[in-house]
DNA sequence: CGACAACTTGAGACGCTTCAAAAAGGGTGG
DNA sequence: CCACCCTTTTTGAAGCGTCTCAAGTTGTCG
């Protein structure tokens, strides 16, 4: 894996990693760090796809030269880890468990997407929120020690939370505060904090459960 | 791929090929009919996923020996072809360029979801059936040779479209119905008809176009 | 202290949902 | 070939969840 990476790339909170469009742009590894990919329509509405933490893959979902169907953005400052783009199937040659493993990601990452769908689709804007903040935590939660204590680091803004929903700022923020107000999480100085997963669970219909599964490396 | 393969199984129109949650379901591909992903809440909402034609690969997403994060069914008679669970690693070890062909098909989906997500956080009613018209017709008529004279298979009830977009049946249908009273298509005897694709397209904003990108066999 | 981004809150409008019911097909058995 | 059932499509009407518009407040950074 380490004879196919071309460098390294950091960016500051806020930064375009790959424009919507761009053409030929490199593969990626997310290494620290927060970012989401996106799609927007010509009049500027924005849907966020999902959102990336360390460990995750981006960029297999563009086709070989071709423009990139979504942007990615940080968060957060972030380092990523620069391949070229052809280094997909070089290391699909070079070494099949690591092929394996970026199938298994990408399938992951799939998975994660369907998720979001489904809410985006058929749950209300309380379920959409109480969903999200769960699935997010457990997936911060994993990538730190100190789990619980003191909340997971959670750098989206309202308006990240609205794209991810597929709702809008306003109302995005009244169902928040409800939320808050009910006593189910809090959100402060950057960290989420939930204060009833079992409620937030029965919102969000969410019967899975269970650790997030063990990742591959790569 | 063929010493892989373990059998086939076929299915009428409406059969379940995954059941939800069902654990350790066989992978498969599709190779005649049309097929879909779906998830459902506790309360009976259904949100279809995507849809499958023959080529699609089916079953990465759930994580080995886990249960299914979401079922299938046909919508049309169907032949699946099964293999074993691991035979996805089995695959990437013995023939990497296979394996990397299942890394594409698997990010192609995802693509195919990040478009859905799109229309269902973002678009209107009219935007997203002009969306998946288009893209369901083009996916489609890729498929067979005479595409575009008598228009092409679609077997779609107006509650997969609505499931499919996120959308209620009865809206659903008066959508429809505006859109066709406007002669932008026309759907009848299980076929679709685009009747003004250019009017689809801009209100659908889809820029992209060109043929379907050229898909591995796998 | 000024400027700018993020968060809050209120109010009215509208798109979509739900409820209800009828019409149109499509298949099956008598 | 008709009577019947069940699925799919169609239409109307009322309600509400979410959106848009419009300020105001709070927090942060230079």
């Amino acid at each position: 894996m380490q004879s196919l990476k071309r460098r390294e790339r950091s960016l500051d909170a806020g930064g375009a990693l790959i424009h919507e469009g761009q053409t030929d742009a490199p593969l990626y590894t997310l290494q620290q760090g927060w970012a989401f990919r996106y799609k927007t329509l010509s009049d500027g509405r924005r849907q966020i796809l999902n959102f990336l933490l360390p460990g995750d893959f981006i960029g297999v979902q563009q086709k070989m030269g071709d423009a990139a169907a979504h942007g990615v953005e940080t968060l957060t400052a972030a380092r990523f880890c620069v391949f070229q783009r052809d280094a997909l199937w070089e290391l699909h040659r070079r070494s099949p468990l690591m092929g394996f493993n970026v199938t298994w990601l990408t399938a992951h990452e799939e998975s994660m997407v369907d998720d979001t769908l489904l809410s985006v689709g058929r749950r209300s804007a309380e379920e959409r929120i109480a969903s999200m903040l769960i699935l997010l935590f457990k997936r911060a939660a994993a990538l730190q020690a100190d789990a619980g204590a003191g909340g997971v680091a959670f750098p989206l803004t309202q308006q990240h939370i609205a794209d991810g929903l597929g709702l809008s700022l306003v109302h995005t923020n009244k169902t928040l505060r409800k939320l808050e107000r009910r006593g189910l999480h809090h959100i402060a100085d950057g960290r989420l904090h939930l204060r009833d997963v079992k409620a937030l669970a029965r919102l969000a219909d969410l019967w899975g459960d269970g650790r997030p599964p063990q990742r591959p490396l790569v």
